[in-house]
RNA sequence: GGAGGGAUGGGUGAGUGGUUGAAACCGGCGGUCUUGAAAACCGUUAGCCCCGAAAGGGGCUCGGGGGUUCGAAUCCCUCUCCCUCCGCCA
């Protein structure tokens, strides 16, 4: 959410923010609205100070033995008025706080002008991708074939966009997922932590998430709780309403959960393989920073990410989306894109990005410089470290051999009890 | 699922309609004392919002929302969370 005085004070520079991103002006008559509403708080304090101070006087009358009921009368009037622009002034804040709410974050002066996701920047390229000498199939082919990989039992149980992993296949899932954790946590300075999969609307509003994108989320009937996205819901909110000291700054957390995403509207669209599923892994880097910090925070996030795939020799090139392709909430975004051989196309495995103090305003996340300092809001930042069943899918692909077997990333093998090779099964 | 109890400032905890934005204690900060530290003593110590150039003035907040009242931390309704007991369960 961006901060109400700054809206007002920039109206010009968040309606050309808007138009950037492609949006329709969707703030109308934000300053007439705020005029409003500013007069009727000024009239309702004013009105209650009186009223204050007339309280005490008539405490004094009764505590005297006097007669208070003339003052009682005068004040029963005032309180009617009260209540009367109370009710007014709710409602201009209540217009303002809707408008409020369904702004996007204001992309970074750094963020490429664009309409969509053809215009995003890329930013650079790391690994050659494979020449293969036979054709490589689509790792919806390898998958079953190897017997590793179900789709027409994970149908009957569930429905489409689910799958089922057997064998082999489920356990290079949970070595990815072990692969991924250890790093970011061994090696690059990262607190695990298992949140819950189920969170309830306020954290799914704290990250931008609700209200407008509602459709794209599985919601418990008769609750409100909601399935996890992605990790970053739980673990974003685990602070809101704290206050942190800096010094605790930043704080370095990696979540592996399960994502559930309705992916209403996607009808016809990959319809084909793991790409696009309704229940998948992840395991998700979140940053608490400084404010002053937070792009090189997101310069390193995105690194981290970057050495999950160095370290399993997977081809990908980094881009910067583009105004037009940014998420909501989102001041600045890198995509990994990994290299996929069936479709010849780099494809998207993680997303990092920095929030700014966006979602700390929405979840009421701050901090601290000193004891006696006021407080701040924080900075939060995400990305997928990564994205595990496009993970898996990528590995088959780019490394499956003519005879439709798969050979296992060196990195993997320690989690593998030293398996080499996925073989079809006999 | 059933029965009961609770939520007050950084913490413990008092407060059951009127100078209570809130006692006391602990903690924090500043000071006195000390070579230094501790102890002791003294002082100080919530957040948000509005008006204002500032000085300053005002409003709101005792888990959230609503109500009663001239006036609510205190009374009523409701929601959320926590605790205890019973049942069920990995």
């Amino acid at each position: 959410m961006l901060d109400l005085g700054f809206v007002r004070d920039n109206l010009q520079l968040v309606r050309q923010k808007l138009q950037e991103r492609g949006l329709s002006d969707q703030l109308g008559d934000f300053e007439g609205i705020d005029r409003e509403r500013r007069a009727l708080l000024l009239e309702v304090e004013s009105l209650r100070a009186r009223r204050n101070k007339a309280s005490q006087e008539i405490a004094f009358l009764k505590r005297q033995g006097q007669d208070a009921s003339a003052r009682i009368a005068e004040m029963k009037e005032v309180g009617a008025r009260i209540e009367e622009l109370e009710a007014q002034l709710k409602g201009r804040e209540e217009e303002l706080r809707e408008r409020l709410k369904c702004l996007p974050n204001l992309p970074h002066p750094s963020v490429p002008v664009g309409k969509g996701a053809a215009e995003n920047q890329e930013v650079r390229r790391w690994g050659e991708p494979r020449k293969f000498s036979f054709e490589p199939k689509a790792h919806w082919d390898l998958g079953p074939a190897l017997g590793i990989l179900d789709f027409e039992r994970a149908a009957k149980v569930a429905g489409a966009r689910f799958a089922v992993y057997w064998g082999v296949g489920a356990r290079l899932e949970r070595a990815l997922a072990n692969f991924m954790l250890d790093l970011h946590t061994r090696q690059h300075g990262y607190l695990e932590v298992l949140p819950p999969f189920i969170v309830n609307s306020s954290s799914l509003f704290g990250t931008g998430n609700l209200p407008k994108f509602a459709a794209d989320l599985f919601k418990l009937e008769g609750t409100d709780y909601w399935l996890i996205p992605t990790a970053e819901v739980p673990v974003t909110n685990l602070y809101a309403g704290e206050v942190l000291e800096a010094e605790s700054l930043p704080k370095k957390l990696c979540a592996w959960t399960a994502c559930f995403r309705s992916e209403a509207g996607s009808y016809g669209k990959e319809t084909r393989g793991l790409i696009r599923q309704h229940q998948f892994q992840k395991v998700e880097l979140v940053k608490f920073t400084l404010p002053e910090n937070s792009y090189d925070e997101l310069e390193s996030l995105t690194r981290d990410a970057e050495t999950v795939l160095q370290l399993l020799e997977l081809p990908y090139r980094v881009v910067a989306l583009c105004t037009g392709d940014l998420g909501f909430s989102a001041a600045k975004t890198y995509d990994l894109e990994v290299w996929l051989p069936s479709s010849h196309e780099y494809k998207e495995i993680s997303s990092c990005s920095n929030f700014e103090a966006f979602q700390a305003r929405r979840a009421n996340l701050r901090f601290r410089r000193s004891k006696q300092g006021k407080t701040e809001y924080l900075h939060t930042l995400n990305g997928s470290g990564l994205a595990i069943g496009r993970t898996w899918l990528a590995i088959l692909e780019n490394y499956q051999e003519a005879d439709g077997s798969v050979t296992i990333p060196q990195v993997l093998r320690p989690y593998l009890d030293g398996l080499e090779r996925i073989r079809p099964a006999e």
